[in-house]
DNA sequence: CACAGTACTTACTCTAGGGTTAGTACAATT
DNA sequence: AATTGTACTAACCCTAGAGTAAGTACTGTG
């Protein structure tokens, strides 16, 4: 943990913004790239730490046991860990974090719509300036 | 725009994750601090770049100038500058950019949902550990 | 006895994102 | 003639987040 700036307009932000805008307090609590990635995973149900680093195998082992334990931190995610040895701990969804589920899943809806639209977009593209092959 | 490290492993991910997670996918896109919200307030329709910038105070000019670029260039909002003086710039979300109302509205009502959750469980835990005032 | 597997931890570096301050062209208003 | 407002741009610095590499404790298996 690295002290934070005073004069942070981010910082600011979680002041006032709450009811003015609450995709600001959303980013504070589920910002950043690796984060939604690692709950979508979950929506599946609880899985050990070796399955999520399988499920997303570009993530570092420190950025998945950092995000874990903020995740944890902020009341998204449970950790339950055996006392046996090799260890086993398994993560879960909290309440909160079963709550996105509609966001997570509308994201991902978007990225197939979207990419559709990108498709025809670039198809139209080519239409007007053909290039040839 | 600066060098990207090409071992980054965020950069690989964008190679082969489209289809095994979307959602890293829209991090690529919709991903960071300032983006969604730039995004939702554009929801209600085009604004001019001063009424943004009224909408969202705790941005800096140059935060915001930098990620509707950004934005402008992966075809999420349309830039229509007037050739008059002083400048009439305004900015309107493209068919991408509206696509993405289902997700901002999910993302808004969590909010809403998930801060019952937790004043809830904050009543609770003061039921459970009386704290004397 | 060496090695694999579990779930981490530590120490280091680097860079992209963010913050601050100042400046631009031009017209209308005061 | 000075100030205001528009929509930016440029120059810096600083830090949180990300990457790399190595190490830990313990056990079961070959």
């Amino acid at each position: 943990m690295t002290a934070i700036k005073e004069s942070s307009t981010i910082q600011e932000n979680k002041r006032f913004v709450f009811d003015e805008c609450p995709i600001a307090y959303a980013m504070d609590r589920i910002g950043g790239y690796w984060k939604p990635i690692i709950l979508y995973h979950l929506l599946g149900g609880s899985k050990r730490y070796s399955e999520i680093r399988k499920c997303i195998p570009t993530i570092t082992e420190k950025m998945l046991i950092q995000h874990l334990k903020q995740l944890e931190n902020d009341q998204l995610i449970i950790r339950e860990a055996k006392p046996i040895v090799p260890p086993h701990v398994t993560y879960s969804l909290t309440a909160s974090g079963k709550a996105l589920r509609p966001v997570l899943y509308a994201l991902a809806e978007w990225v197939v719509e979207d990419s559709k639209i990108t498709a025809k977009r670039i198809s139209k593209d080519l239409k007007d300036f053909p290039v040839s092959v």
